[in-house]
RNA sequence: GGGGGUGUAGCUCAAUUGGUUAGAGCGCUGCCCUGUCACGGCAGAGGUUACGGGUUCGAGCCCCGCCACUCCCGCCA
């Protein structure tokens, strides 16, 4: 019996012709002396009916031992439902097929949970779903989800071809590199003590495909990098990777200082306002000695308004106090404005200049709570802005701020500084990678000041969620080799190791180039409306790395660790 | 590495804050049922309260440890 129709497929027009369905049982409602079954496929599920009037008993019986999730094929007459009988909540739920052969493909045991109701089944624990995530890519959510990934990966192929650039695979075996995340190695059995290790992202093979004379290349690319989870992150994921000439930006462009300066994060939600303001003007001589000692200690006072937040509880403003704690605040200072009052336990300190010119900029009006902090320029600013969105979180939970669901601010975010200070390790590192230009005029400062050099970077940011960055890249050697030796303080022997392939390849003449690279994953997840990029990625790991449906990673025998030339020093814990 | 949350029947949850035999809905099993579509009715089975200790006359509940999942910080060029 071979299928004739999927189960999204039947209408009234098909009535009377003969058709072959085949699928899972998606449920049965058997009622004695006529048993009803909904057959499911992936693209939808349609009746059919067993009336023993108009069947041999063994079909019936059959029929009436099915359970969920059997696989069966079933051939029968497509005919009109009896007036009043029809499904609103099916496209096929104006016909039926009365069964006249049933063929059992498989039996099915009885699930570990629900697939076939939407509602129930979306509240399953996740980690049941992971164990058993072929069961669970058969609920329909799943299923869209896989095909909406499908889709856009389709357009995304069409759309890059069509304007001339080219899919190229880059190798998974890379070799390891000293800057950037944490990386997988596997060991050469060929040779004992050296390593391939999987690529955190194709940069360096794209840039010498620039070289290679490819021009425009793309790549839906698998990336792997060794750090903890998130909802939004997995040890490998896939990022649309591009590299050609300076890429068009149609999206609103904004700089990183103001980024933070408005929304205290380098990856704003604009969707909303709530924006900061800065205080320190105000507050540099003030009565309030935790505001003007942080600005004379070389920092600013910044505050929010959230507002219609007054009404905040005791244990509310706790609890921000904790989470601003958590980002490295040293409190939470803030007033209530109710009742026509000003509630605040640092009120004291404020005069009425000063509190005309809060009023002023953040045109307080009864019922707002005003958040501050205190502190070097980047640190205040980062704590307001989880604040911000803590805030924002608590509002829509009081039903005070609505942001449309399919409303989509996209961003570009520009002049990050090229460089970052790691306290512990006492030198400089790339903000972003290693291969980003500096701004040109800003090249001269690369060795004597370099917090002051700003990078040709831009981040892409859509509702708040950093969906990708792209960067003009370095193309002449001697730039580059500045930067890894004068300012990452990588000696000149290690940067032969690791990167002289690519410093010599841009000897041979390396056109200008930048590229990008935009999180697949999270852009499917953005568009699927779910938080977890698990939910759009068919077999994701937990946060622990591991995957609960094969119970990986798992130990390996002592030959294959004697191939490898490997020996173990720590056993798995029992 | 650190902080928070969760873990009770196959699933989703409850258990009056330490007190009788740990309950409900769904699912499952059996019987009945010819127009259901969350079918309905009757009956029934099903529990190492994640795991290991401890306190107590008595622990699902309190304490210590441990495991798993999850959210966040660190980390993620």
């Amino acid at each position: 019996m071979k299928r004739t129709h999927h189960c999204n497929e039947l209408r009234p027009a098909h009535i009377g012709q003969t058709a072959t369905l085949s699928g899972w049982v998606h449920s049965r409602r058997d009622l004695g002396g006529l048993i009803f079954i909904d057959i499911r496929d992936r693209e939808g599920r349609t009746q059919t009916v067993f009336d023993p009037s108009d069947l041999p008993k063994e079909i019936f019986e059959r029929a009436a031992s099915l359970r969920s999730e059997c696989v069966v094929a079933i051939t029968g007459k497509v005919r009109q439902r009896p007036a009043g009988t029809n499904n609103v909540k099916i496209a096929t739920g104006e016909v039926e097929v009365a069964v006249r052969a049933l063929e059992v493909l498989n039996m099915a045991d009885v699930l570990p949970f629900p697939v076939d109701d939407p509602e129930l089944a979306s509240k399953v624990n996740e980690e049941l779903r992971l164990q058993y995530r072929y069961l669970d890519l058969r609920r329909p959510e799943m299923a869209r989800n896989i095909r909406l990934r499908s889709q856009v990966a389709t357009a995304t192929r069409v759309f890059m071809e069509e304007q001339g650039f080219l899919e190229v695979e880059t190798p998974v075996l890379f070799k390891s590199t000293p800057e950037g995340a944490r990386e997988f190695l596997v060991p050469n059995r060929r040779e004992p003590g050296t390593f391939y290790a999987l690529p955190q992202s194709p940069q360096q093979f794209k840039q010498i495909l620039m070289v290679g004379g490819v021009e425009r290349y793309y790549q839906l690319a698998r990336c792997f990098r060794d750090e903890d989870q998130r909802a939004d992150r997995q040890l490998e994921f896939t990022q649309i990777d591009i590299l050609g000439e300076d890429i068009v930006t149609p999206f609103t462009r904004i700089t990183f200082e103001e980024a933070l300066n408005r929304y205290g994060a380098d990856k704003p939600d604009t969707r909303f306002g709530m924006e900061l303001a800065d205080f320190t003007e105000e507050f540099r001589s003030s009565g309030f000695k935790v505001f003007s000692g942080a600005v004379a200690a070389g920092g600013v006072v910044k505050a929010l308004n959230a507002k219609g937040l007054a009404g905040a509880t005791q244990g509310q403003i706790e609890t921000m106090t904790e989470y601003a704690k958590s980002f490295g605040a040293k409190g939470l200072a803030y007033i209530k404005v109710e009742g026509g009052e000003w509630k605040s336990p640092i009120m004291k300190f404020f005069n009425d200049v000063e509190k005309a010119a809060l009023t002023k900029k953040l045109g307080i009006e009864e019922g707002d709570l005003i958040l501050f902090a205190a502190d070097q320029w980047l640190t205040a600013c980062e704590i307001l802005g989880k604040i911000r969105l803590y805030c924002a979180g608590v509002l829509k939970g009081q039903g005070k701020l609505t942001i449309a669901p399919n409303r989509f601010d996209f961003l570009w975010v520009v002049d990050f500084p090229l460089l970052s200070f790691d306290k512990e390790q006492n030198r400089w590192y790339s903000s972003h990678h290693p291969f980003t230009a500096p701004v040109a005029e800003d090249i001269q400062f690369l060795t004597s000041d370099p917090k002051k050099v700003r990078g040709q970077h831009y981040d892409i940011v859509v509702n708040g969620t950093e969906l990708g960055g792209g960067s003009i890249r370095i193309h002449q050697p001697d730039v580059q080799k500045t930067v890894f030796e004068q300012v990452l303080q990588i000696s000149p022997e290690e940067t032969k190791l690791r990167f002289g392939y690519l410093l010599e390849a841009f000897r041979y003449g390396a056109p200008p180039h930048g590229g990008i690279a935009l999180g697949f994953d999270r852009l499917i997840a953005i568009l699927c409306g779910t938080p977890s990029i698990r939910d759009v990625i068919a077999f994701p790991k937990t946060a622990k790395g591991t995957d609960l449906m094969t119970n990986s990673p798992a130990p390996v025998t002592p030959k294959q660790l004697r191939d490898l030339h490997l020996e173990l020093k720590a056993a798995k814990k029992e």
